[in-house]
DNA sequence: CGTGATAATCTTATGATTATCACGGTGCCATAAT
Protein backbone atom coordinates (compact mmCIF):
# COMPACT_ATOMS: atom_id res chain seq x y z
CA UNK A 1 0.00 0.00 0.00
CA UNK A 2 1.68 2.81 -1.10
CA UNK A 3 0.22 6.07 -1.24
CA UNK A 4 0.66 9.68 -2.75
CA UNK A 5 3.14 10.40 0.58
CA UNK A 6 5.01 6.65 0.04
CA UNK A 7 7.82 8.13 -1.90
CA UNK A 8 8.26 11.89 -0.45
CA UNK A 9 8.26 10.23 2.59
CA UNK A 10 11.25 7.79 1.59
CA UNK A 11 13.20 10.91 -0.25
CA UNK A 12 13.07 13.01 2.70
CA UNK A 13 14.07 10.19 4.86
CA UNK A 14 17.21 9.23 2.30
CA UNK A 15 17.80 13.00 2.08
CA UNK A 16 17.59 14.53 5.45
CA UNK A 17 18.02 11.19 7.74
CA UNK A 18 20.67 9.27 5.54
CA UNK A 19 18.14 6.43 5.89
CA UNK A 20 17.60 4.10 2.76
CA UNK A 21 15.03 2.29 3.46
CA UNK A 22 12.01 2.65 5.59
CA UNK A 23 10.22 -0.66 7.47
CA UNK A 24 6.78 -1.12 6.53
CA UNK A 25 5.32 -0.75 10.02
CA UNK A 26 7.66 3.34 9.83
CA UNK A 27 6.04 3.31 6.36
CA UNK A 28 2.95 2.51 7.72
CA UNK A 29 2.62 5.23 10.74
CA UNK A 30 4.02 7.94 8.63
CA UNK A 31 1.06 7.57 5.88
CA UNK A 32 -1.56 7.69 8.35
CA UNK A 33 0.18 10.65 10.00
CA UNK A 34 -0.01 12.36 6.58
CA UNK A 35 -3.61 11.47 5.96
CA UNK A 36 -4.90 13.33 9.16
CA UNK A 37 -5.03 10.39 11.42
CA UNK A 38 -3.65 10.09 15.46
CA UNK A 39 -1.29 7.22 15.32
CA UNK A 40 -0.39 5.02 18.42
CA UNK A 41 2.26 3.09 16.82
CA UNK A 42 3.79 0.01 19.49
CA UNK A 43 6.67 -0.85 18.02
CA UNK A 44 10.15 -3.18 19.06
CA UNK A 45 13.03 -0.85 20.56
CA UNK A 46 14.98 -0.65 17.50
CA UNK A 47 12.69 -0.70 14.82
CA UNK A 48 13.11 3.33 14.30
CA UNK A 49 10.37 4.58 16.23
CA UNK A 50 11.36 8.15 16.13
CA UNK A 51 11.50 8.29 12.30
CA UNK A 52 7.52 7.81 12.44
CA UNK A 53 7.48 11.90 13.77
CA UNK A 54 10.71 12.89 12.32
CA UNK A 55 10.20 12.86 9.11
CA UNK A 56 6.40 13.60 9.12
CA UNK A 57 7.08 16.34 10.85
CA UNK A 58 9.15 17.94 8.22
CA UNK A 59 6.09 17.99 5.57
CA UNK A 60 3.89 19.73 8.43
CA UNK A 61 4.20 23.39 8.95
CA UNK A 62 4.85 24.25 12.20
CA UNK A 63 6.78 22.76 15.10
CA UNK A 64 6.57 19.44 15.96
CA UNK A 65 6.53 18.89 20.08
CA UNK A 66 8.27 15.60 21.48
CA UNK A 67 6.94 14.71 25.00
CA UNK A 68 9.31 12.95 26.86
CA UNK A 69 9.69 11.36 30.24
CA UNK A 70 13.38 11.66 31.25
CA UNK A 71 15.63 14.72 30.48
CA UNK A 72 18.64 12.39 29.60
CA UNK A 73 16.38 10.57 26.71
CA UNK A 74 16.14 14.44 25.27
CA UNK A 75 19.24 14.97 25.04
CA UNK A 76 20.14 11.85 22.93
CA UNK A 77 17.27 12.69 20.76
CA UNK A 78 18.51 16.05 20.13
CA UNK A 79 21.97 15.11 19.62
CA UNK A 80 20.52 12.31 16.76
CA UNK A 81 18.85 15.01 14.88
CA UNK A 82 21.59 17.10 15.26
CA UNK A 83 23.57 14.36 13.80
CA UNK A 84 21.08 14.31 10.37
CA UNK A 85 20.64 17.09 8.07
CA UNK A 86 17.45 17.86 9.66
CA UNK A 87 16.31 21.19 10.40
CA UNK A 88 17.18 22.14 14.66
CA UNK A 89 15.99 20.39 17.80
CA UNK A 90 15.89 21.62 21.08
CA UNK A 91 14.84 21.29 24.57
CA UNK A 92 13.31 23.10 27.31
CA UNK A 93 13.71 22.10 30.62
CA UNK A 94 14.70 22.88 34.13
CA UNK A 95 17.79 21.86 34.01
CA UNK A 96 18.49 24.74 31.56
CA UNK A 97 19.36 28.26 32.82
CA UNK A 98 17.80 31.48 32.16
CA UNK A 99 20.09 32.01 28.94
CA UNK A 100 20.10 29.16 27.34
CA UNK A 101 16.33 28.47 27.85
CA UNK A 102 15.69 32.17 26.18
CA UNK A 103 18.03 30.69 23.46
CA UNK A 104 15.83 27.59 22.86
CA UNK A 105 12.59 29.40 23.10
CA UNK A 106 13.83 31.86 20.66
CA UNK A 107 14.98 29.48 18.24
CA UNK A 108 11.21 27.45 18.49
CA UNK A 109 9.58 31.16 18.09
CA UNK A 110 11.53 32.49 15.27
CA UNK A 111 10.95 28.89 13.37
CA UNK A 112 14.63 27.82 13.22
CA UNK A 113 13.68 24.99 15.55
CA UNK A 114 11.53 22.40 14.20
CA UNK A 115 11.71 19.53 16.96
CA UNK A 116 10.79 20.91 20.54
CA UNK A 117 11.46 18.39 23.40
CA UNK A 118 9.94 18.75 26.88
CA UNK A 119 8.61 16.71 29.56
CA UNK A 120 4.83 16.86 30.65
CA UNK A 121 5.41 18.92 33.67
CA UNK A 122 6.79 21.80 31.38
CA UNK A 123 3.59 21.51 29.72
CA UNK A 124 1.30 22.82 32.45
CA UNK A 125 2.99 26.02 32.49
CA UNK A 126 0.45 27.97 31.54
CA UNK A 127 2.41 30.60 29.78
CA UNK A 128 4.46 28.02 27.96
CA UNK A 129 1.31 26.42 26.43
CA UNK A 130 0.00 29.97 25.17
CA UNK A 131 2.87 30.52 23.91
CA UNK A 132 2.90 27.14 21.69
CA UNK A 133 -0.55 27.78 20.91
CA UNK A 134 0.26 30.69 18.40
CA UNK A 135 3.20 29.28 17.31
CA UNK A 136 0.68 26.59 15.31
CA UNK A 137 2.08 23.06 16.58
CA UNK A 138 1.10 20.70 13.46
CA UNK A 139 2.65 17.67 15.24
CA UNK A 140 2.37 16.57 18.77
CA UNK A 141 4.22 13.16 19.85
CA UNK A 142 4.30 11.41 23.07
CA UNK A 143 7.30 9.17 23.33
CA UNK A 144 7.25 6.34 25.83
CA UNK A 145 3.71 6.54 25.75
CA UNK A 146 2.90 3.40 28.10
CA UNK A 147 3.91 6.14 30.61
CA UNK A 148 0.67 8.29 30.10
CA UNK A 149 -1.12 5.04 31.30
CA UNK A 150 2.01 3.70 34.03
CA UNK A 151 3.02 7.08 35.72
CA UNK A 152 -0.33 9.53 34.72
CA UNK A 153 -2.41 8.16 37.44
CA UNK A 154 -0.71 8.71 40.19
CA UNK A 155 3.48 9.10 39.84
CA UNK A 156 3.57 12.30 37.39
CA UNK A 157 -0.09 13.50 37.25
CA UNK A 158 0.83 15.58 34.65
CA UNK A 159 1.06 12.98 31.99
CA UNK A 160 -2.55 12.34 32.35
CA UNK A 161 -2.98 16.01 31.62
CA UNK A 162 -1.92 16.22 28.11
CA UNK A 163 -5.05 15.52 26.49
CA UNK A 164 -6.30 19.38 27.73
CA UNK A 165 -2.87 20.43 26.28
CA UNK A 166 -3.82 18.99 23.33
CA UNK A 167 -6.99 20.62 23.19
CA UNK A 168 -5.55 23.89 23.82
CA UNK A 169 -3.12 24.03 20.90
CA UNK A 170 -5.69 23.25 18.73
CA UNK A 171 -5.97 19.50 18.58
CA UNK A 172 -2.90 18.92 16.15
CA UNK A 173 -2.00 15.67 14.95
CA UNK A 174 -0.94 13.31 17.59
CA UNK A 175 1.79 10.15 17.42
CA UNK A 176 1.92 8.49 20.62
CA UNK A 177 4.78 5.21 20.66
CA UNK A 178 6.09 2.68 23.04
CA UNK A 179 7.24 -0.72 22.72
CA UNK A 180 4.86 -2.35 25.05
CA UNK A 181 1.44 -1.74 25.81
CA UNK A 182 -0.89 -4.43 26.40
CA UNK A 183 -4.49 -3.84 24.98
CA UNK A 184 -6.00 -2.30 27.92
CA UNK A 185 -2.68 0.27 28.10
CA UNK A 186 -3.22 0.98 24.43
CA UNK A 187 -6.57 2.34 25.26
CA UNK A 188 -5.87 3.86 28.13
CA UNK A 189 -3.50 6.25 26.12
CA UNK A 190 -5.90 6.43 23.31
CA UNK A 191 -8.47 7.71 26.06
CA UNK A 192 -6.24 10.09 28.06
CA UNK A 193 -4.72 12.15 24.68
CA UNK A 194 -8.18 11.92 23.60
CA UNK A 195 -7.06 10.70 20.23
CA UNK A 196 -9.26 11.36 17.20
CA UNK A 197 -9.75 9.17 14.24
CA UNK A 198 -6.47 7.18 14.98
CA UNK A 199 -5.11 4.29 13.66
CA UNK A 200 -2.83 2.04 15.31
CA UNK A 201 0.49 0.51 14.32
CA UNK A 202 1.31 -2.55 16.41
CA UNK A 203 4.16 -5.16 15.69
CA UNK A 204 3.92 -8.44 17.25
CA UNK A 205 5.17 -8.90 20.97
CA UNK A 206 6.91 -12.04 20.51
CA UNK A 207 10.42 -12.18 20.19
CA UNK A 208 11.22 -16.02 19.66
CA UNK A 209 15.20 -15.97 20.45
CA UNK A 210 14.54 -14.73 24.65
CA UNK A 211 14.65 -18.42 26.26
CA UNK A 212 11.63 -17.41 29.43
CA UNK A 213 12.44 -19.04 32.27
CA UNK A 214 11.24 -18.93 35.84
CA UNK A 215 13.08 -20.36 38.99
CA UNK A 216 11.24 -20.90 42.28
CA UNK A 217 12.75 -20.28 45.16
CA UNK A 218 11.74 -21.58 48.83
CA UNK A 219 13.61 -18.77 50.56
CA UNK A 220 15.00 -15.69 50.82
CA UNK A 221 18.87 -17.00 51.04
CA UNK A 222 18.85 -19.70 49.11
CA UNK A 223 16.76 -17.27 46.21
CA UNK A 224 19.86 -15.05 46.79
CA UNK A 225 22.69 -17.96 46.64
CA UNK A 226 20.96 -19.15 43.44
CA UNK A 227 20.26 -15.73 41.93
CA UNK A 228 23.66 -15.04 42.25
CA UNK A 229 25.45 -18.34 41.35
CA UNK A 230 23.11 -18.07 38.10
CA UNK A 231 24.50 -14.42 36.97
CA UNK A 232 28.01 -15.44 37.51
CA UNK A 233 27.68 -18.54 35.83
CA UNK A 234 25.91 -16.48 33.13
CA UNK A 235 28.44 -13.88 33.23
CA UNK A 236 31.59 -15.79 33.08
CA UNK A 237 30.69 -17.82 30.30
CA UNK A 238 32.31 -15.81 27.14
CA UNK A 239 29.45 -16.73 24.76
CA UNK A 240 27.23 -14.71 27.30
CA UNK A 241 28.79 -12.27 29.65
CA UNK A 242 26.92 -9.66 29.65
CA UNK A 243 23.10 -8.97 31.38
CA UNK A 244 20.84 -6.97 33.29
CA UNK A 245 19.63 -7.99 36.71
CA UNK A 246 16.50 -6.17 37.80
CA UNK A 247 16.39 -6.09 41.75
CA UNK A 248 12.60 -4.56 44.02
CA UNK A 249 14.82 -2.85 45.60
CA UNK A 250 18.21 -0.12 45.74
CA UNK A 251 19.54 -2.31 48.92
CA UNK A 252 19.63 -5.11 46.62
CA UNK A 253 21.39 -3.72 43.98
CA UNK A 254 23.90 -2.87 45.75
CA UNK A 255 23.85 -6.52 47.43
CA UNK A 256 24.17 -8.35 44.31
CA UNK A 257 26.66 -5.88 42.79
CA UNK A 258 28.77 -7.12 45.68
CA UNK A 259 28.26 -10.43 45.62
CA UNK A 260 29.09 -10.29 41.68
CA UNK A 261 32.40 -8.04 42.39
CA UNK A 262 33.41 -10.62 44.78
CA UNK A 263 33.12 -13.38 42.52
CA UNK A 264 35.07 -11.55 39.93
CA UNK A 265 32.52 -10.53 37.61
CA UNK A 266 32.65 -7.10 36.04
CA UNK A 267 29.33 -5.67 37.93
CA UNK A 268 27.99 -2.16 39.24
CA UNK A 269 24.83 -1.41 40.91
CA UNK A 270 22.15 1.42 39.65
CA UNK A 271 19.06 3.16 41.01
CA UNK A 272 17.53 6.38 41.38
CA UNK A 273 18.79 6.91 44.95
CA UNK A 274 22.45 7.28 43.33
CA UNK A 275 24.17 10.49 42.32
CA UNK A 276 23.69 11.83 38.54
CA UNK A 277 27.25 11.62 37.81
CA UNK A 278 27.26 7.95 39.33
CA UNK A 279 24.91 6.61 37.62
CA UNK A 280 25.60 8.09 33.65
CA UNK A 281 28.83 6.37 34.75
CA UNK A 282 27.35 3.41 35.06
CA UNK A 283 25.14 3.59 31.88
CA UNK A 284 28.50 4.54 30.07
CA UNK A 285 30.99 2.01 30.87
CA UNK A 286 28.15 -0.47 29.87
CA UNK A 287 27.51 0.67 26.66
CA UNK A 288 31.19 0.53 26.11
CA UNK A 289 31.94 -3.18 27.71
CA UNK A 290 33.63 -1.96 30.18
CA UNK A 291 30.93 -3.33 32.47
CA UNK A 292 28.91 -7.01 31.86
CA UNK A 293 26.21 -6.58 34.50
CA UNK A 294 24.41 -3.34 35.59
CA UNK A 295 22.14 -4.26 38.63
CA UNK A 296 19.73 -2.42 38.76
CA UNK A 297 15.93 -1.53 40.01
CA UNK A 298 13.57 -0.15 36.86
CA UNK A 299 15.05 3.03 36.92
CA UNK A 300 17.46 1.50 34.67
CA UNK A 301 16.69 0.88 30.99
CA UNK A 302 14.78 3.58 28.89
CA UNK A 303 16.06 4.55 25.88
CA UNK A 304 18.92 1.98 26.35
CA UNK A 305 19.51 0.37 23.35
CA UNK A 306 22.51 -2.31 23.67
CA UNK A 307 21.67 -5.13 21.24
CA UNK A 308 24.26 -7.50 22.53
CA UNK A 309 22.71 -7.74 25.93
CA UNK A 310 22.58 -12.19 26.52
CA UNK A 311 20.77 -12.16 29.40
CA UNK A 312 18.19 -10.59 31.73
CA UNK A 313 17.67 -11.88 35.26
CA UNK A 314 15.03 -10.78 37.56
CA UNK A 315 16.22 -11.87 42.09
CA UNK A 316 12.20 -10.79 41.89
CA UNK A 317 9.05 -9.95 40.74
CA UNK A 318 7.90 -6.78 38.89
CA UNK A 319 5.02 -5.21 39.56
CA UNK A 320 3.26 -6.01 36.36
CA UNK A 321 3.83 -7.99 33.24
CA UNK A 322 4.38 -5.15 31.15
CA UNK A 323 7.08 -3.85 33.44
CA UNK A 324 8.30 -7.03 33.01
CA UNK A 325 8.75 -7.40 29.38
CA UNK A 326 9.93 -4.47 29.33
CA UNK A 327 12.49 -5.07 31.11
CA UNK A 328 12.58 -8.54 29.48
CA UNK A 329 13.21 -6.67 26.43
CA UNK A 330 16.18 -5.43 26.74
CA UNK A 331 17.94 -8.30 25.85
CA UNK A 332 18.90 -9.74 22.48
CA UNK A 333 18.06 -6.95 20.37
CA UNK A 334 20.37 -8.51 17.89
CA UNK A 335 18.00 -11.56 17.11
CA UNK A 336 20.48 -13.95 19.12
CA UNK A 337 19.41 -16.11 21.90
CA UNK A 338 19.46 -14.91 25.58
CA UNK A 339 18.39 -16.36 28.49
CA UNK A 340 15.61 -14.58 30.71
CA UNK A 341 15.23 -16.11 34.28
CA UNK A 342 12.70 -14.44 36.79
CA UNK A 343 13.71 -15.48 40.63
CA UNK A 344 10.20 -16.10 41.93
CA UNK A 345 9.07 -16.34 45.65
CA UNK A 346 5.33 -15.28 46.04
CA UNK A 347 5.96 -13.69 48.99
CA UNK A 348 7.85 -11.39 46.75
CA UNK A 349 4.28 -10.81 45.20
CA UNK A 350 3.40 -8.11 48.64
CA UNK A 351 6.82 -6.17 48.04
CA UNK A 352 4.82 -4.92 44.88
CA UNK A 353 1.44 -4.81 46.40
CA UNK A 354 2.64 -2.42 49.06
CA UNK A 355 4.90 -0.11 46.59
CA UNK A 356 2.17 0.10 43.92
CA UNK A 357 -0.41 0.87 46.58
CA UNK A 358 -1.51 4.76 46.55
CA UNK A 359 -4.59 5.43 48.71
CA UNK A 360 -7.30 8.13 46.87
CA UNK A 361 -5.87 11.28 48.13
CA UNK A 362 -9.07 12.11 49.70
CA UNK A 363 -7.59 15.51 51.38
CA UNK A 364 -7.07 17.00 48.27
CA UNK A 365 -10.08 15.92 46.36
CA UNK A 366 -11.65 17.57 49.28
CA UNK A 367 -10.11 21.09 49.13
CA UNK A 368 -9.98 21.35 45.28
CA UNK A 369 -13.77 20.14 44.70
CA UNK A 370 -14.85 22.95 47.63
CA UNK A 371 -12.30 25.68 45.92
CA UNK A 372 -13.65 24.98 42.75
CA UNK A 373 -17.18 25.28 43.68
CA UNK A 374 -16.49 27.98 45.79
CA UNK A 375 -15.41 30.05 42.87
CA UNK A 376 -17.67 29.63 40.60
CA UNK A 377 -15.76 31.06 38.17
CA UNK A 378 -13.03 29.27 35.77
CA UNK A 379 -9.66 28.82 37.58
CA UNK A 380 -6.01 28.38 36.09
CA UNK A 381 -4.85 24.73 37.79
CA UNK A 382 -2.06 27.12 39.23
CA UNK A 383 -4.58 29.76 40.47
CA UNK A 384 -5.54 27.24 43.01
CA UNK A 385 -1.94 27.47 45.23
CA UNK A 386 -3.40 29.01 47.93
CA UNK A 387 -5.88 27.63 48.84
CA UNK A 388 -5.67 24.10 48.51
CA UNK A 389 -2.66 23.44 50.70
CA UNK A 390 -1.39 20.16 49.57
CA UNK A 391 1.59 19.23 47.01
CA UNK A 392 1.32 20.34 43.44
CA UNK A 393 1.70 16.45 42.32
CA UNK A 394 -1.70 15.46 44.86
CA UNK A 395 -3.52 18.71 43.67
CA UNK A 396 -2.93 17.54 39.87
CA UNK A 397 -3.78 14.23 41.09
CA UNK A 398 -7.12 15.32 42.59
CA UNK A 399 -8.22 17.62 39.35
CA UNK A 400 -7.59 14.27 37.11
CA UNK A 401 -9.83 12.51 39.59
CA UNK A 402 -12.27 15.09 39.97
CA UNK A 403 -12.29 15.25 35.96
CA UNK A 404 -12.44 11.89 35.24
CA UNK A 405 -15.71 11.65 37.81
CA UNK A 406 -17.24 14.15 35.91
CA UNK A 407 -17.26 16.95 38.72
CA UNK A 408 -14.39 19.40 37.01
CA UNK A 409 -14.44 20.22 33.29
CA UNK A 410 -11.26 21.69 31.87
CA UNK A 411 -12.03 24.85 29.76
CA UNK A 412 -11.03 25.84 26.10
CA UNK A 413 -8.13 27.79 27.68
CA UNK A 414 -7.37 25.21 29.99
CA UNK A 415 -9.22 26.64 33.36
CA UNK A 416 -11.25 24.97 35.66
CA UNK A 417 -14.18 24.65 36.47
CA UNK A 418 -17.01 22.92 38.78
CA UNK A 419 -19.18 21.01 36.17
CA UNK A 420 -22.53 21.21 38.43
CA UNK A 421 -22.87 23.31 41.36
CA UNK A 422 -25.80 21.45 42.39
CA UNK A 423 -23.16 18.30 42.77
CA UNK A 424 -22.25 18.65 46.55
CA UNK A 425 -18.44 18.53 46.90
CA UNK A 426 -19.24 14.97 49.32
CA UNK A 427 -20.54 13.68 46.50
CA UNK A 428 -17.68 14.60 44.10
CA UNK A 429 -15.14 13.23 46.04
CA UNK A 430 -16.90 9.84 46.76
CA UNK A 431 -17.17 8.91 42.88
CA UNK A 432 -13.29 10.27 42.48
CA UNK A 433 -12.37 8.14 45.61
CA UNK A 434 -14.29 5.30 43.79
CA UNK A 435 -12.14 5.52 40.33
CA UNK A 436 -9.17 5.44 42.24
CA UNK A 437 -10.04 2.61 44.08
CA UNK A 438 -11.15 0.85 40.61
CA UNK A 439 -7.45 1.83 39.62
CA UNK A 440 -5.82 0.52 42.44
CA UNK A 441 -7.94 -3.17 41.88
CA UNK A 442 -6.80 -2.91 37.92
CA UNK A 443 -3.17 -2.46 39.67
CA UNK A 444 -3.40 -5.49 42.25
CA UNK A 445 -5.21 -7.04 39.39
CA UNK A 446 -1.60 -6.81 37.37
CA UNK A 447 -0.22 -8.73 40.16
CA UNK A 448 -1.79 -11.63 39.79
CA UNK A 449 -1.51 -11.68 36.69
CA UNK A 450 2.16 -12.01 37.33
CA UNK A 451 1.91 -14.74 39.87
CA UNK A 452 -0.08 -16.42 37.02
CA UNK A 453 2.65 -15.89 34.56
CA UNK A 454 5.20 -17.69 37.46
CA UNK A 455 2.82 -20.14 38.38
CA UNK A 456 1.68 -21.78 35.02
CA UNK A 457 2.99 -25.16 34.01
CA UNK A 458 2.14 -24.17 30.33
CA UNK A 459 4.16 -22.50 27.96
CA UNK A 460 5.33 -19.07 29.41
CA UNK A 461 5.51 -17.21 25.99
CA UNK A 462 1.34 -18.13 25.46
CA UNK A 463 0.90 -16.98 28.92
CA UNK A 464 3.11 -13.52 28.67
CA UNK A 465 1.98 -12.95 24.83
CA UNK A 466 -1.39 -13.51 25.70
CA UNK A 467 -1.30 -11.26 28.23
CA UNK A 468 -0.61 -8.58 25.58
CA UNK A 469 -3.55 -9.60 23.41
CA UNK A 470 -1.40 -11.76 20.65
CA UNK A 471 -2.42 -15.79 20.83
CA UNK A 472 0.62 -17.93 20.13
CA UNK A 473 -1.41 -21.13 18.73
CA UNK A 474 1.62 -23.63 19.90
CA UNK A 475 3.68 -23.95 22.45
CA UNK A 476 6.86 -22.51 21.91
CA UNK A 477 9.67 -24.46 22.24
CA UNK A 478 11.78 -21.86 23.67
CA UNK A 479 10.78 -21.51 27.61
CA UNK A 480 11.41 -24.21 30.46
CA UNK A 481 7.36 -25.57 30.54
CA UNK A 482 8.46 -26.42 27.02
CA UNK A 483 11.52 -27.94 27.55
CA UNK A 484 9.94 -29.57 30.50
CA UNK A 485 7.40 -31.05 28.68
CA UNK A 486 4.44 -29.70 30.69
CA UNK A 487 3.50 -26.91 28.12
CA UNK A 488 0.65 -28.46 26.30
CA UNK A 489 -0.65 -27.71 22.84
CA UNK A 490 -3.71 -25.72 23.58
CA UNK A 491 -6.86 -24.77 21.41
CA UNK A 492 -6.82 -21.15 19.12
CA UNK A 493 -9.80 -19.98 21.81
CA UNK A 494 -12.29 -18.65 19.40
CA UNK A 495 -14.36 -21.54 21.42
CA UNK A 496 -17.22 -19.98 23.04
CA UNK A 497 -15.39 -16.68 24.16
CA UNK A 498 -12.89 -15.33 21.34
CA UNK A 499 -10.27 -13.07 22.66
CA UNK A 500 -11.22 -9.69 22.95
CA UNK A 501 -14.87 -10.40 22.65
CA UNK A 502 -16.93 -8.45 25.49
CA UNK A 503 -18.37 -10.56 28.31
CA UNK A 504 -20.46 -9.48 31.31
CA UNK A 505 -20.00 -11.07 34.55
CA UNK A 506 -22.86 -11.12 37.20
CA UNK A 507 -20.80 -9.41 39.78
CA UNK A 508 -17.89 -8.44 38.39
CA UNK A 509 -19.79 -6.36 34.92
CA UNK A 510 -18.50 -5.66 31.92
CA UNK A 511 -14.77 -7.05 30.46
CA UNK A 512 -12.94 -7.92 27.94
CA UNK A 513 -11.49 -11.70 27.26
CA UNK A 514 -7.69 -11.34 27.29
CA UNK A 515 -6.85 -14.95 26.59
CA UNK A 516 -7.92 -18.36 26.60
CA UNK A 517 -6.26 -21.37 28.03
CA UNK A 518 -7.19 -25.23 27.99
CA UNK A 519 -8.97 -24.93 31.11
CA UNK A 520 -9.47 -21.28 32.05
CA UNK A 521 -10.35 -18.04 30.63
CA UNK A 522 -8.76 -14.52 31.81
CA UNK A 523 -10.72 -11.65 31.64
CA UNK A 524 -10.29 -8.04 31.74
CA UNK A 525 -12.83 -6.51 33.61
CA UNK A 526 -13.48 -2.87 33.83
CA UNK A 527 -14.23 -2.66 37.12
CA UNK A 528 -12.05 -5.13 38.93
CA UNK A 529 -9.31 -5.62 36.49
CA UNK A 530 -7.80 -8.69 35.28
CA UNK A 531 -9.45 -12.11 36.58
CA UNK A 532 -8.84 -15.40 35.49
CA UNK A 533 -11.80 -18.40 35.67
CA UNK A 534 -12.07 -22.00 35.02
CA UNK A 535 -13.83 -22.79 31.79
CA UNK A 536 -15.76 -25.31 33.80
CA UNK A 537 -17.11 -22.98 36.25
CA UNK A 538 -17.94 -20.91 33.49
CA UNK A 539 -19.73 -23.06 31.27
CA UNK A 540 -21.57 -24.68 33.93
CA UNK A 541 -23.13 -21.53 35.50
CA UNK A 542 -22.94 -19.39 33.27
CA UNK A 543 -20.68 -16.64 34.68
CA UNK A 544 -20.02 -14.41 31.54
CA UNK A 545 -22.92 -13.18 28.98
CA UNK A 546 -20.97 -12.98 25.69
CA UNK A 547 -21.82 -9.45 24.02
CA UNK A 548 -21.44 -8.28 20.97
CA UNK A 549 -17.94 -8.65 19.12
CA UNK A 550 -16.06 -5.90 20.60
CA UNK A 551 -16.21 -2.72 18.37
CA UNK A 552 -12.48 -1.68 18.29
CA UNK A 553 -11.47 1.44 16.09
C1' DC B 1 3.31 -8.16 53.94
C1' DG B 2 8.18 -9.63 54.59
C1' DT B 3 12.82 -8.69 55.94
C1' DG B 4 16.65 -7.19 58.68
C1' DA B 5 18.42 -4.60 62.45
C1' DT B 6 18.15 -3.76 67.15
C1' DA B 7 16.27 -4.36 71.76
C1' DA B 8 14.31 -7.25 75.21
C1' DT B 9 13.77 -11.56 77.34
C1' DC B 10 14.88 -15.84 79.61
C1' DT B 11 17.99 -17.19 82.95
C1' DT B 12 21.83 -16.69 86.04
C1' DA B 13 26.90 -15.98 81.58
C1' DT B 14 26.74 -16.43 77.37
C1' DG B 15 23.67 -17.55 73.73
C1' DA B 16 19.56 -18.36 71.73
C1' DT B 17 14.88 -17.04 71.06
C1' DT B 18 11.29 -13.54 70.71
C1' DA B 19 9.43 -8.72 70.34
C1' DT B 20 9.50 -4.27 68.08
C1' DC B 21 10.17 -1.18 64.45
C1' DA B 22 11.56 0.97 60.21
C1' DC B 23 11.80 0.29 55.51
C1' DG B 24 10.63 -0.85 50.76
C1' DG B 25 10.24 2.46 43.19
C1' DT B 26 9.89 5.23 39.15
C1' DG B 27 11.37 11.80 37.82
C1' DC B 28 10.05 15.90 36.78
C1' DC B 29 10.44 20.77 39.15
C1' DA B 30 11.22 24.56 42.52
C1' DT B 31 13.63 26.23 46.28
C1' DA B 32 17.02 26.63 49.83
C1' DA B 33 21.63 26.38 51.44
C1' DT B 34 26.51 26.78 50.07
Amino acid sequence: MTTEHGARLRRLAADKFGWARLREDQLAAMEQVMAGHDVLAVLPTGAGKSAIYQVPALLLEGPTLVVSPLIALQHDQIGGIGDSRAPQAVALNSAQRGAERERAWDAVRDGHAEYVFLSPEQLAKDDLVAGLAELGVSLFVVDEAHCVSAWGHDFRPDYMRLGQVLDRLGRPRVIALTATAAPPVREDIVTRLGMRDHREVVASFDRPNLHLSVERCVDDPQKRGSATATVVELASDPAVRRGLVYTASRKDTEFYAGELTEAGVRAAAYHAGMRAADRERVHQRFLADELDVVVATSAFGMGIDKPDVRFVVHTSVPESLDSYYQQVGRAGRDGEPATIRLFYRPEDLHLQKFLTATRAPVEALSQVARALLARRAPVRPRGLKDEVAVSPAQRTRAVNLLEQAGAVTTTADGSLVYADPQLAPERAVERAVRIAEAHQELIRSRIHMVRAYAETTGCRRQQLLGYFGEQLDQPCGNCDTCDAGTAQPRRAGDGDYPVESRVRHAEWGPGVVMSVEEDRITVLFEEVGYKTLALDAVREHELLDGEEAADRA
